[in-house]
DNA sequence: TTACTGACTTGACTTATAGTCCGTTGGTAT
DNA sequence: ATACCAACGGACTATAAGTCAAGTCAGTAA
């Protein structure tokens, strides 16, 4: 499983918890409902900022959303 | 700071601890040398790709690269 | 002073892909 | 049926990836 794919879980996993649908998640994060449905799918290589947005959008620290990974 | 600078600071901090160069440092990761320059002025918006070969040039997890981001 | 070297920075640039916006489809539940 | 959710696709624009030539700056040596 590449790194990609790992990060997609995590962010699904993490949703989840929340429970929210990817949409109202994108809108949260201010993405497209069909990015984070890729990013979860594990097809994109999400760069720094997004990261930090979803992290945000999520309540957790960048280190919290790459834990284990 | 933005994350782009913080993540820059952060990576310079941990390749000076292992005493190598940008140079070299790039080759491990195998990126150019002037984008290991640009990431760690802050400019550039980095993807999870690229920023797991440098967790891995570091030797250190993901979660050690985003200490207190 | 001048010249050289190593470590690093900068701007400009092409190409690869990130990311958006439209819509659709299949599943599940009400 | 209606509504919500997730997944997918095409077409597009924005931007990251990656490279290059040239530059700075500090030290060192002739």
């Amino acid at each position: 499983m590449d790194i990609k794919e790992k990060i997609g879980l995590r962010i699904r996993q993490l949703r989840h918890e929340q429970n929210i649908s990817q949409e109202a998640f994108a809108d949260v994060c201010e993405l497209d409902r069909t990015y984070i449905s890729s990013i979860e799918k594990g097809r994109r290589n999400v760069s720094i900022i997004n990261l930090e947005k979803i992290a945000n959008a999520l309540n957790v620290k960048l280190s919290i959303l790459f834990n284990d990974l």
